[in-house]
DNA sequence: AACTATTTATAAGA
DNA sequence: TTCTTATAAATAGTT
């Protein structure tokens, strides 16, 4: 359909391919939409220019991918086959250990104790008993470190207290410093009495 | 290019609707063939008939796969976002919950006790007495039910024995008979002594 | 991008 | 579906 016949093969000379391809590709698209209407046809065309290019028509309110969609249905091919398989089994694997910890922490908790023997069980009180050694022992070592700090504290507030009331003997003339030595005194007290209700508590 | 000029619109005859499909199916798949050959195009064409067959071309030494990868890398629109985003995000869940688990599961071990309170470390304590407790109740369930049923099998085992004797007694003339008794005997002590080493163990 | 001679596709009919 | 054929449409080569 030209002005002369010509023989379907490549087309040698880059730039007619070229225009040749410009041409067909609208006329291509034409008939596809064509097609689309006049026959109530769903069409996907795609097509690549030897130089990369992309193209491509769908049918109005559909799209590529539903388009792709329903290809892999009808032909029971999947594209993603491999990603989503991997995929896949990731999330199965994930899930089985997720169960397992579960199962773990069911157990160390004392629920779903039904399916174990008494060498199980046995088994089971032990590593709790290890793990319940390690947590008095962590929480005797803060309590240590606490008090340790509480002491620093309370000695450091006595020495200031010494202080300050040896100042007072020194200088002893001012009615406004007394009230501040007994204002002290009374948050020394308190210091030291919270201190203590504090490691009562802990231990 | 027919008989007569169309109006590209839905052809509502069914029947010339399908045979139109027919024809032009074949003649845009022509269409499609020949720009793959003389331009040296990568096309791919799929087609729904209005009742659902697929048709489609592809470009030899392609496949309709390869299209699809290539034109989501072109447009940059992954056909399966919506698909794979699920995935990814039941994914990161299950992460996160694993992590979750293997935080709580690490701290009823003892491990990772460093960011704890003494309050915290209190509460630790709690839950790994309470599960304990819990833990020791069962295994002395285990432990009576299991002494339950070996006080069952001694004493029917008991009965058999004195059925026997009694047996033996009443019956007392044959040497083989005799014989046997003695090996019950003994089966009926081993049968005591290991119940009690059982028993013991278990406490 | 246009033009146009010619080929090709296809609508209607069988 | 397939064939035929008149005619519309597409397009090769040219400008």
């Amino acid at each position: 359909m030209g002005r002369g016949k010509i023989e379907i093969k490549k087309i040698e000379n880059p730039t007619s391919r070229q225009v040749t391809y410009s041409k067909r590709r609208l006329g291509i698209t034409k008939k596809a939409m064509e097609l689309t209407v006049l026959c109530d046809a769903k069409v996907s065309l795609i097509m690549f220019s030897s130089s990369g290019k992309l193209s491509d028509y769908c049918s109005p309110s559909t799209e590529i991918k539903d388009v792709f969609q329903r290809y892999q249905q009808v032909t029971g091919f999947d594209i993603w086959d491999a990603q989503y398989q991997r995929m896949q089994s990731t999330l199965m694997n994930l899930r089985e250990i997720n169960h397992k910890l579960q199962m773990e922490i069911r157990q160390r908790k004392g629920e779903n104790l039904e399916g174990l023997d008494v060498k199980e069980l046995r088994g089971l009180e032990q590593k709790l008993e290890e793990s319940i050694k390690i947590v008095r022992e962590r929480k005797y070592h803060v309590i240590a470190t606490q008090t340790d700090t509480y002491k620093k504290k309370l000695r450091s507030t006595r020495e200031m207290y010494t202080t300050l009331l040896n100042e007072l003997e020194v200088d002893d003339e001012n009615q406004q410093r007394s009230f501040i030595a007994e204002d002290l005194s009374g948050v020394y007290n308190s210091a030291i009495s919270m201190a203590n209700q504090r490691v009562a508590h802990c231990l």
